[in-house]
DNA sequence: CAGTGGTCTAGACCACCCA
DNA sequence: GGGTGGTCTAGACCACTGC
């Protein structure tokens, strides 16, 4: 058996959670470690990159590797796309148009998404259903300029999301989470009470710089978005 | 100037973005783009293997590399800690302790947790505040069979969170987020009305298999969690 | 079986940056 | 200036898996 990135890898993990090297000591250099675990340097390379990905070390030319004092923590999740975050669960997927039209896009989106004075956008409000339950509200606004197409696609059927993922693929986007309370219209669509507290994510995607679209996901009462780290 | 795995990655990335290899296409193997690029088979390897790590290729031996029909989109942020998120911000942090006690794990806590019939917990609530103005509600338990020093420490200046990440610094986490109404006892403490929609993070942290902290961080009204991706 | 990605090696050169 | 990490190369062997 031959010394993978892995084991070494594992191997460095280990001894600093085990304060072998304590927050802030300084790590053997590559050569040593390499010497050590009998193995190229390039091994040992790839081993330390990694941790330094998970946080755990930050690595410096010249100065060395060091354990981080606090070690620096990120989460990640997959971005939800409705239809599959449902039909993983073993429910049965459900989708409704509620409204469409054609507008001049209003001031706040003008704004938000860095709009022209008189850009037309597509405004569509749907529903997401599992199991026949009222599952996520989209309440969504895609800038016909940017994607004229749009205005032709069939929505009735299946969600924008969709048809921007195939159509779109590629896009940077920023995502952002919080709370609001159900007005009325909320309230009956996700058959909630007026001024239950729903968890709200909001999203905003660019394509080669050009706004594409904006939309609101209000998620039914309760619902939680979980990730491990 | 040499080719780098930069260079080729984001060749790479942008003849796939430009649809040059639609979506579920195959890409040419490693061996073939080093011929193509003048340089080593590593290079490329090194170059394809972050963009599938980004999530929009897909790699397999034999079979080769493919262009992911739905590139998987994945987020991360650094998991906050909330005197320099309110530092970061320019803004003065302020904390305070609330109340503290040794109890009996409730029922919930231990399901949660995993935890044994009459294990003792230390209860702490507390409130950060920025700029004068609060922030963020904690309210937190801590299992005092696997950290009894918890018992000794003293919370009343710095809060748990700070204590804890030098104290046992290297956690597996489950981090969740959901929408909660205020309760009286929130609405007073964070200067919101009865029935505010407030956005809320809860935390669970093991170390070595054992369950070490269960937090629940309720935050200001109107707070965001932010990210791009 | 054979083609593809996954990884290791040994050596090399370079960029950075602390002393 | 010199030590450290960052990267490239050329070659090699292996693991997986579709044919």
């Amino acid at each position: 058996m031959k010394t993978t990135f892995r084991d070494i890898r594992d191997a460095l993990r280990a001894r600093i959670v085990a304060r072998d090297w304590p927050p802030g000591a300084l790590i053997p250099s590559e050569a040593d470690l390499a010497q050590e675990y009998t193995c190229a340097r390039a091994t040992v390379n790839r081993a330390m990159r990694e941790l330094a990905e998970e946080g755990l070390i930050e690595r410096r030319r010249k100065s060395g590797t060091r354990v981080r004092d606090v070690p620096r923590r990120q989460a990640s999740f997959e971005v939800p796309v409705v239809r599959r975050e449902i039909e993983a669960t073993g429910a049965r997927y459900a989708y409704t148009l509620i409204s469409r039209s054609v507008e001049l896009a209003p001031d706040w989106l003008r704004a938000r998404l860095n709009l022209d004075d008189k850009t037309r956008v597509l405004h569509l409000i749907c529903m997401h259903f599992a199991e026949g339950l009222p599952y996520q509200h989209e309440d969504r606004w895609i800038n016909l300029t940017a994607l004229a197409q749009a205005e032709q696609a069939d929505f009735s059927q299946a969600g924008p999301n969709e048809w921007l993922l195939a159509t779109v693929p590629y896009t940077d986007a920023e995502i952002s989470f919080s709370a609001i309370s159900a007005d009325q219209d909320l309230a009956r669509h996700l058959g909630c009470a007026p001024g239950d507290a729903l968890f709200v994510a909001e999203r905003m995607t660019a394509f080669q710089g050009q706004s594409i679209t904006y939309v609101q996901l209000v998620h039914q009462r309760g619902h939680q978005l979980r990730m491990r780290y």
